[in-house]
DNA sequence: GTCTATAAATCGATAGAC
DNA sequence: GTCTATCGATTTATAGAC
C-alpha cells in the first residue's frame, strides 16, 4: 500500500517549486527588467536546468503574466489605504500619489505592468466590454472611478463629468510623468514630487471650477 | 595631375551613402520599431554588407541618436504653427492637441524618442544645466515654455506658476495620454483625442483658476 | 571602400536519456 | 521529474582579403 498524503505532499513540492521560479522570476525583472528575463538565469536562480521550468509554465511569456498579476495586487495595496481618508478631496489627491509613489519605488515593477508590450496589459484588459471584477487590472482602476463617484455625489467636485473620462484622466496624467521620470530622468526639471502635486491640484482645481465660466481675462 | 573635385566627389558620394543608411534605418524604426532596427537589416536595405555601415556610423546607437534629432525636428514641425494663433489661451490648447496628434501620427517616431532606454534621450538632455538652444530636443520644449510665459505676460492665465513647471506639466500629461494610448490601447475607454482635450482643457482652467480659493462646496 | 567570413555571445524551446 | 545536449535562430562587431 501507498502511504498516504503522497500525492498531497509532491502536489506541496510542486507548488513550492512553481513559486521558486516565480520568486526568482521577479528578483529578475525588478533588478534587470522584463528584458532580462530568460529562462537560463531562472534556471540558474533556482538550480534546475532551464528545461525544467517549461514543466511548470507554457513560456516565458506565462511567467510574465503571473508577475503582472501579482504587481496590480501591489500597486492595490499602495492605494488601497488611502481610501480611508475621510475627506474626498484630499482622498483624490492622495490618489495621484500613492499611485505615483508606487511607481517611483517600483520601478521595474511599473515597467512591467505600464510600459512594456502590450501583450501583457492586454491580458488584464481584455477585449469584451464587461469589466471583471476578479482582474486586477480593472479593480486598481475602478479604486479611482470610484474615488471620483464619490467625490460627485458628496458634491465635493461638481457635477459634471463621467467619472470613467476623470479617472482616466488623472490616471493617464500619472503616468505621464511617473513613465517620463523612468524613460528619462533629465528631461524633467521640476521634481518628480513636486511635479504631481502640482498636476493633481491643478487637474482638481480645473475639475471642480464651473466649466461655463473660463476665466480669460486678456485679449 | 589629379583632376580638380576629385575629393569633393568623394566626399559627396560617403555624404549620399550615409544618408541612404539614414533613409533605410528611419524605415525600418518607423515600420518596426527601434529593436528591429539591425545592421543586417539596414545592409540588405541599402545593398551593401553589414560591416561597410561601421565605416560611417560608429554602432547601431549612433545611427539611433541621427534619427532622434531629426524626429524631434518633425515633432517641432507640428508644434510650429500653433505659433501663428493669436489667442494665447486657444495656442495652448492647440499645443498640446498637436504634441499628441505628432504622436499618434508616427507612433514609432514617438516610441524612439520618448518611450525607449533612456540614453537617447539624455543625449538630447545634457547633463550640464545650460540649456543648449541648438539641442532640438531642448528647442521643442521650450516651445510650450514660451507659450506659458507670453500667455502669462499677456495676462491670459494669470501670473502664478513658474512657465517652465507648467509646461512639464501639460508636457507629460500629454505623454502620459499617447505613451498609455500606443502601449495598451485597450485600457483606454475614452477615445484619446477626447481625453486630451478634456485633460488640456481641465488643467488650463486649473492653472487661470485663483489659487487660493479652491472650490471646495461640501464637507 | 567594400567585401567575406566568422567570432562570440545571446536566446527560446525541445528531444530524448535517465 | 529532471537532466544533458542541442537545434535553430538571433544579434553586434571585427579581422583580414581584395
Amino acid at each position: 500500500m501507498r502511504p498516504m498524503g503522497v500525492a498531497e505532499r509532491k502536489e506541496r513540492q510542486r507548488a513550492e517549486l512553481r513559486e521558486q521560479i516565480l520568486t526568482a522570476a521577479r528578483r529578475i525583472v525588478l533588478d534587470e527588467g522584463f528584458d532580462a528575463l530568460t529562462m537560463r538565469k531562472i534556471g540558474d536562480a533556482i538550480e534546475y536546468s532551464p528545461a525544467t521550468i517549461y514543466l511548470y509554465f507554457e513560456n516565458r511569456e506565462a511567467i510574465g503574466r503571473q508577475l503582472c498579476a501579482e504587481s496590480f495586487e501591489h500597486l492595490i495595496a499602495y492605494m488601497a489605504p488611502v481610501g480611508q481618508i475621510a475627506d474626498l478631496y484630499e482622498r483624490l489627491r492622495a490618489l495621484g500619489r500613492s499611485y505615483t509613489r508606487f511607481g517611483f519605488e517600483n520601478p521595474e515593477e511599473y515597467r512591467l505592468l505600464f510600459m512594456t508590450d502590450s501583450a501583457f496589459m492586454e491580458a488584464f484588459f481584455p477585449p469584451d466590454q464587461a469589466a471583471d471584477p476578479a482582474n486586477p487590472g480593472e479593480r486598481a482602476f475602478q479604486f479611482v472611478v470610484d474615488a471620483f463617484r464619490a467625490a460627485q455625489a458628496a458634491g465635493v467636485i461638481g457635477p459634471n463629468g463621467d467619472p470613467v473620462v476623470l479617472a482616466e484622466m488623472v490616471w493617464t496624467a500619472c503616468h505621464g510623468v511617473v513613465s517620463m521620470a523612468l524613460t528619462c530622468p533629465r528631461a524633467l526639471e521640476t521634481p518628480s514630487e513636486a511635479l504631481v502635486d502640482t498636476l493633481c491640484d491643478t487637474m482638481l482645481r480645473g475639475i471642480a471650477a464651473p466649466v461655463t465660466s473660463t476665466v480669460r481675462s486678456a485679449s
